[in-house]
DNA sequence: TATGTGCTAATTATAGTATGTAGAACTATA
DNA sequence: TATAGTTCTACATACTATAATTAGCACATA
């Protein structure tokens, strides 16, 4: 469990990265997404060992494929 | 929620697919990624919203690359 | 004053882990 | 041949750990 934590703030980077480069506020990610404005803050810290499901949604939200959200993790 | 079926669907058939690729029974692979047999079965089914930590596991007891495991979903 | 984010904390939903049963397929031995 | 043992997997629960979701406050900074 422990050793997740470098890699869900990898991800939490490349989220905020990529968030970042479109200009979006965490709360307009959210929105897009489907998800809570608080819960982006935590992915993009690493605080949330992340599912499947969610990951999808936010590629989505920033126009990406799933697997460019996972490169290098 | 019920519009990620497909999404765990389709993981969980290239998750298979790997592991028969590679003659690895479900237990085997379970015990080379830590997890449980019966959780790889459900996995491979599509009824666990799997998280970033798990399919990581996965990723590495198949020799695979994260993104190896998550193209075209 | 308004917007954006970090952070804490609480609750609810569900992922993670485990045990057990059943059936299919395949060996081996009488 | 049977019939007994072995391996593999599907599936049904059930428990417990934690992800998912929400609300609230602090602190920037424009």
């Amino acid at each position: 469990m422990n050793k997740n934590i470098e890699l869900l703030k990898k991800f939490g980077k490349k989220v905020k990265e990529e968030r970042l480069k479109r200009g979006l506020s965490q709360e307009e990610l959210a929105s897009k997404a489907g998800v809570h404005r608080t819960y982006i803050g935590m992915i993009e810290r690493g605080e949330k060992n992340i599912t499947l499901g969610n990951i999808k949604k936010i590629a989505i939200a920033l126009d990406l494929l799933i697997d460019n959200l996972l490169t290098n993790l």
